[in-house]
RNA sequence: GUGUCCGUAGCUCAGCUGGAUAGAGCAACGGCCUUCUAAGCCGUGGGUCGGGGGUUCGAAUCCCUUCGGGCACGCCA
C-alpha cells in the first residue's frame, strides 16, 4: 500500500503539474513549523530559478489548483514560497482504516525476497561474554527482525571465535594442569570420556591465565602455537578435548543469549571452514591473485582512487598459518556454496572496518563471493561508561555481560516492586522484561555507528526517551482495552471516526507514518529510527490520553472509535518493540 | 604521519536528499490527581550548531581551512 506521505506528495505533484510545473517539485514533508501547518512543500522555491518566476507566485498558482483537493485543506502560501497544508481528517481516517485491514499495517515489503546472511554475535569460545559483545547481539538481533519484517529470508549466524590460538592456549594450560588426561596420550586408542574435564567457570579462568602466561613465557607461547597447529591438523585427542571446550562453552553462551532474547539460526564458527581453507588458498594462488610478500601470502586489494593506499590482504602468515581474514574469506565461500545469499551483512565493532574492506575486496577479486553478492559491514561504536571512556567495572576490569544484566535486573526489581500490586514471580518476570527493554532501547536509540554512553540511571528511568517509558505507555493502553473488553463481551465492531481534536489527529498522523518509517529503518538498517518513531508516538499518545476520557465517553460511536484507535496504537507499538527485540508486560 | 569518524543547551542525544523561530529528554523552576496506571500531562528558563572562509535566494546540513577528540593503519581477532 502506498505510504501516507507519498500520497500527499502525489497529490501535491499533480497540483504542480496542473499549474504547469514539474511534478518532481511536489515533495511533501512534515512541517518544520507545527504551529503553522501539519505538512509543507518547498517545491516552489526549488523551482523558482528554472521557471524564472518568483517562488511566491508559483506557490500561489499551485495552491489555487488545490481548492477542491480531497486530501488537503487550509492550503496556505507563506513568505518566500512555502506551501503549508493541513490534511482533511476524513483522509487520515480512511488511511488508518485501510492500515488496520492490511497486512503489516501497509508497510511495504520486498517483492522478491532476498536471502541475507547476518553475521553477528561473534563471541569467543572459552571466554566469558563481556559488554563488548552486547552491541553486536542487540543491534544484530534487531536488524534480523527488521529485515524479516521487510520480507527477506534472513539467516543469523553467530560466527564464534572457536579456532585460533585461543584454543591452543586453553589446551596448553589444560595439559599443564592435568597432564595425565587421555587426550594428551598419543598412545591412547580407546573412547574418550563423555564428561568434560572442566567446568565453564574453570574454562573462563583458564583462558586469561594462559593468555597472560603466553605473553611472558616464549616457550609456553611456542607450545600453544604447536597445540593450535596440531588441533588444526586434526590430532584425535586434541579434537576430542576441543569438542568438550565447545560443548561446555556453547551451552553457557546459549543461556546468555537466551537471557537477551537473541536467537541464532546457525552456530557456526571459524572452525566450520577449517577444511576448505587449503583448497581455497591453493586456488587463489593458482589463479594468480595470491602471491608471496615478505614470506606471507597476500592478495592486493588497493584501488587507484583510494584516498589512502589499502594494505594487501594477508591470507597466510609467514609460518603458513591462517588468519582471521582467511577464515572470513573461507566463510564467504562456504556460505555461497550452502545458501547462495544475495547479501551478507556483518555486525561488528567499527574498528574492524579496514579488515572488512580488505576481505570484501579480496572476496570479489578472487571470485570467492559471486558477482551479485552484496557484502556489507555495519560497524558500531563503543559502549562507554558515564566518564566517556570504554565501559569498565568499578575496579577497572572488563565487565561481564552477565554481571551487567544482573545489575540492571536488580535495579529494575527495586522499581517494579514499588508497585505493591506486583509481587513474587510476576515481579521477577516483569523486572526482567522491563530491564531488557531498558538495556536494548538504551543501545538502539543511539545511532549504531556512534559511540554511546551507557548510563544505568538514565536507561532504567521511566521518564524520557527510554525503554521503560515506551512500555509504560503500552501498559496504559492495554489497561484500558482490558477493561473495555471485560465490559463489552461482544466487542469487535469498532469503527474509526474522524479525529475529534488536534491531539487525536496528531496521534493518527503518527500512526499513518508507520510504513514510511519502516521503509527508512529497513533501507538504512537503522533501529534508532524505530526508537525515534515510537518515542514520538508514545508522547503523542500520552498527550491524547491525558486529554481524553475514553471509557466514560457517552457517545457510543465515539468511544468505539477511540477503542479502535487504541488498538491500532497498541499493535503498532508492539510491532515496533518486537523489531527492537523486546516486549511489554501486562502491567507494571 | 596518513586515512577515517565525530564536535549541536550544564549532561545525554535528534535533526531525513540544504529551507521558516535548530528540536527532545535529563537536571532546575512552576502548575495539574474524588475520574481509564501522576512511572503521566501542561508550562518557564537555558544554544555565537568548535572557529574561520566559501557555494546558495536560503547552510547545523554541501566545499575548503583550522582547532580539539575517538579510531584504524601486513604476519592479533
Amino acid at each position: 500500500m502506498t505510504q501516507f506521505i507519498d500520497l500527499l506528495t502525489e497529490e501535491m505533484s499533480r497540483a504542480f503539474e496542473k499549474a504547469g510545473y514539474g511534478a518532481e517539485l511536489g515533495k511533501v514533508a512534515v512541517s518544520a513549523r507545527p504551529d503553522l501547518a501539519e505538512y509543507q512543500c518547498n517545491g516552489a522555491m526549488a523551482g523558482a530559478k528554472a521557471y524564472h518566476k518568483a517562488p511566491f507566485a508559483i506557490a500561489e498558482e499551485v495552491a489555487e489548483t488545490l481548492k477542491e483537493s480531497e486530501v488537503f485543506q487550509d492550503v496556505n502560501v507563506v513568505r518566500p514560497g512555502f506551501i503549508n497544508v493541513n490534511i482533511k481528517p476524513s483522509f487520515v481516517t480512511a488511511y488508518l482504516a485501510k492500515m488496520q485491514e492490511t497486512e503489516k499495517f501497509g508497510a511495504q515489503t520486498s517483492k522478491t525476497p532476498s536471502t541475507i546472511i547476518l553475521d553477528y554475535g561473534g563471541p569467543n569460545v572459552a571466554k566469558p561474554l563481556h559488554v563488548g559483545h552486547l552491541r553486536s547481539a542487540v543491534i544484530g538481533e534487531s536488524l534480523k527482525r527488521i529485515m524479516r519484517y521487510h520480507g527477506d529470508k534472513v539467516i543469523g549466524d553467530i560466527h564464534m571465535g572457536d579456532w585460533g590460538l585461543q584454543m591452543g592456549l586453553v589446551i596448553t594450560e589444560l595439559r599443564h594442569r592435568q597432564p595425565d588426561l587421555p587426550y594428551f596420550d598419543d598412545a591412547f586408542e580407546g573412547e574418550y570420556p563423555e564428561e568434560a574435564p572442566f567446568t565453564v567457570s574453570e574454562l573462563e579462568e583458564i583462558y586469561p591465565f594462559a593468555s597472560k602466561k603466553s605473553k611472558e613465557d616464549p616457550d609456553y607461547y611456542a607450545e600453544a602455537m604447536e597445540n593450535t597447529h596440531q588441533l588444526q591438523e586434526g590430532k584425535r585427542g586434541l579434537r576430542a578435548l576441543w569438542d568438550h571446550i565447545i560443548n561446555v562453552s556453547v551451552s553457557d553462551m546459549k543461556r546468555n543469549y537466551e537471557n537477551l532474547d537473541v536467537e541464532f539460526d546457525l552456530w557456526n564458527g571459524e572452525s566450520t571452514v577449517n577444511d576448505i581453507i587449503p583448497g581455497m588458498v591453493a586456488k587463489m594462488k593458482d589463479d594468480g591473485y595470491a602471491y608471496e610478500s615478505d614470506g606471507a601470502l597476500v592478495v592486493d586489494v588497493a584501488q587507484p582512487d583510494d584516498p589512502k593506499e589499502i594494505p594487501p590482504c594477508m591470507i597466510l602468515k609467514s609460518d603458513g598459518a591462517a588468519l582471521y581474514t582467511t577464515t572470513d574469506l573461507a566463510t564467504i565461500q562456504d556460505r555461497e556454496e550452502k545458501y547462495s545469499p544475495d547479501e551478507i551483512v556483518y555486525v561488528t565493532d567499527k574498528r574492524q572496518e579496514l579488515h572488512f574492506t580488505q576481505v570484501f575486496r579480496a572476496a570479489a577479486k578472487c571470485g570467492i563471493a559471486k558477482e551479485g553478492t552484496k557484502l556489507r559491514h555495519i560497524g558500531f561504536g563503543t559502549m562507554n561508561g558515564p566518564d566517556g571512556k570504554p565501559f569498565k567495572t568499578r575496579d577497572g576490569g572488563v565487565m561481564r555481560l552477565e554481571m551487567l544484566i544482573r545489575d540492571i535486573n536488580e535495579k529494575m526489581m527495586e522499581k517494579i516492586t514499588a508497585n505493591p500490586e506486583i509481587v513474587g514471580e510476576e515481579a521477577q518476570a516483569t523486572s526482567r522484561q522491563v530491564a531488557l527493554a531498558a538495556l536494548k532501547y538504551g543501545d538502539l536509540s543511539n545511532q549504531a555507528s556512534k559511540d554511546y554512553v551507557f548510563d544505568m540511571e538514565r536507561f532504567t528511568s521511566f521518564e524520557g526517551n527510554t525503554g521503560p517509558y515506551i512500555l509504560y505507555t503500552i501498559v496504559r493502553i492495554k489497561s484500558i482495552l482490558n477493561r473495555y473488553e471485560k465490559e463489552n463481551a461482544a466487542a469487535g465492531d469498532e469503527k474509526l471516526l474522524d479525529a475529534a481534536s488536534a491531539l487525536e489527529k496528531n496521534l493518527m498522523m503518527d500512526l499513518a507514518g508507520f510504513g514510511a518509517m519502516i521503509s527508512g529503518a529497513c533501507e538504512e538498517l537503522a533501529p534508532h529510527r524505530i526508537c525515534a518513531y515510537i518515542y514520538q508516538l508514545s508522547n503523542d499518545f500520552n498527550s491524547f490520553y491525558h486529554a481524553t476520557r475514553i471509557l466514560t465517553e457517552e457517545n457510543e460511536e465515539q468511544k468505539k472509535s477511540w477503542i479502535a484507535l487504541l488498538r491500532l496504537t497498541r499493535d503498532i507499538l508492539n510491532t515496533c518493540i518486537d523489531l527492537l527485540g523486546f516486549s511489554a508486560p501486562e502491567r507494571m
